[in-house]
DNA sequence: TCTGGGGTCCTATTCCTA
DNA sequence: TCTGTAGGAATAGGACCC
């Protein structure tokens, strides 16, 4: 078994959920069915995550400022996500999958892409596949997804896009369900697209492309591609290969996290260097337990700060060895934010850890006076509590107040604060 | 009228060292 | 010791994705 070998013309599928999150709610209440539902931060400052197609026929779309959706449609059910939930539905999604080819790459909860040149003798080509996944994702989870078939990842990716159920006017017409792009076919199926629609094509990009006369992948392909590296650099070249259809890009199983971060916009703006320090403390315990969770350890941390006008900052410090305690990433965000002003005004303060290496094993050098060490001790420690007794079991001294511990989870505050989300006191 | 949280990748600049 | 230079690591920011 191969996944995308040279030679032979590979057949790849993308999967993408129709509406993901709000369709897993739809399930779970099935009240909530036939209505515009809405998942996301419901507060002043969140954003839509998901929204079902009732929604959709209003203009509401992911990515929309919250405000604006309930001022478009102001009887929809704001539900604020449940992550876990669509965790558990994805690791079922990803099951069927695998059950098909364990050439199976995940890019999100919902989306993936599958090679299934090795299975086509004994499963049916790339488009009895498809219809296969579909049924048995409807089947087994009751929820709709689109595919994409096709001889690339992103020609595969435009095809499930393309039979997506779509909003025309104030109707939602069903989406063809599978698609499949031949190789022959590819040509003729990119070239009207808007530019857009090709992956690495946002608006920066997109107003670059325009300028030189670009609105169409057809119109991108005639250029030529040393003009497209000059204006573009390294993308450059990539968007013209993509506009050819070119993408050799394998399906790749395992990809190794590069990162691992946790950040929070406030429902108020902080503007005392306290609060915001208790923050980073809180933050850098989190980034360490999820850390400690996948074995990984970092050397560079970087706090992110966004001010009241949205001008965001990140600010880094890379350490002489890697590290995992909450408290180590704690000490070098904490230094790095007493070097930002924070007077003006804090909407989102993040702490992240990158440079990072497996096993969390630490090479320590004098200058860690043995603290990482001891840390790693009481680190395995605190994951033993809290494996037993939960997160909020215990967590760093300076985060107890009146009322209790508070410790971020991944996926907390996914959306935005919530509607009475106040961390201000 | 506003703009989340999880990331990846690319580029430009700066600083250090050979 | 001074000067130039080349390369790498660190740093910061921006664009993009779901």
């Amino acid at each position: 078994v191969t996944g995308g070998q040279a030679g032979s013309e590979r057949t790849i599928l993308h999967v993408d959920m129709d509406s993901f999150f709000a369709a897993v709610e739809v399930l779970v209440d099935p009240d909530l069915a036939g209505k515009p539902v809405i998942v996301g931060g419901a507060g002043d400052r969140g954003v839509v995550a998901s929204c079902s197609y009732e929604a959709r026929v209003f203009g509401i779309h992911s990515a929309m400022p919250s405000a604006q959706a309930r001022r478009l449609c102001p009887h929809a059910v704001f539900v604020h996500g449940h992550y876990d939930l669509y965790s558990d539905y994805s690791r079922r999604l990803h099951q069927i999958f695998e059950s098909y080819t364990p050439w199976v790459e995940g890019i999100s909860l919902d989306e993936a892409f599958l090679d299934v040149t090795g299975a086509r003798r004994l499963l049916g080509n790339g488009e009895a596949i498809g219809w296969a996944i579909r049924s048995q994702v409807k089947d087994d989870l009751g929820l709709w997804c689109a595919v994409g078939v096709a001889p690339s990842k992103f020609v595969a990716k435009l095809a499930s896009k393309a039979a997506k159920p779509k909003v025309v006017g104030r109707e939602v017409k069903p989406g063809a369900g599978v698609l499949v792009v031949p190789a022959a076919g590819v040509l003729d199926f990119l070239r009207p697209l808007p530019i857009e629609a090709l992956w690495g094509v946002g608006p920066a990009t997109a107003t670059k492309l325009k300028r030189l006369g670009a609105l169409t992948v057809g119109d991108l392909a005639d250029l030529p591609a040393d003009q497209l590296r000059r204006s573009l650099g390294k993308s450059g070249q990539h968007l013209h290969d993509l506009s050819w259809g070119r993408d050799p890009r394998a399906v790749e199983p395992v990809q190794a996290v590069k990162s691992v971060g946790h950040e929070e916009t406030y429902a108020h703006d902080h503007h005392e260097h306290d609060t915001l320090h208790r923050e980073a403390v809180r933050m850098a315990d989190a980034v360490a337990q999820r850390l400690r969770t996948h074995h990984l350890a970092g050397r560079t941390v970087v706090l992110k700060v966004r001010f009241h006008d949205f001008n965001t900052i990140t600010r880094s410090h890379t350490l002489p060895s890697a590290i995992d305690s909450g408290p180590g990433i704690a000490r070098a965000a904490t230094a790095l934010l007493e070097q930002v002003d924070v007077t003006a005004g804090v909407r989102l303060l993040g702490v992240s850890v990158t440079n990072l290496s497996e096993g969390g094993g630490r090479q320590l050098s004098l200058d860690d006076v043995g603290d990482e060490a001891t840390w790693s001790n009481a680190s395995a420690a605190i994951d033993a509590v809290r494996q037993r007794f939960g997160d909020e079991a215990v967590g760093p001294a300076s985060l107890v107040d009146a009322e209790g511990l508070h410790v971020k989870r991944r996926g907390a505050q996914q959306w935005g604060p919530g509607a009475r989300g106040r961390t201000d006191r």
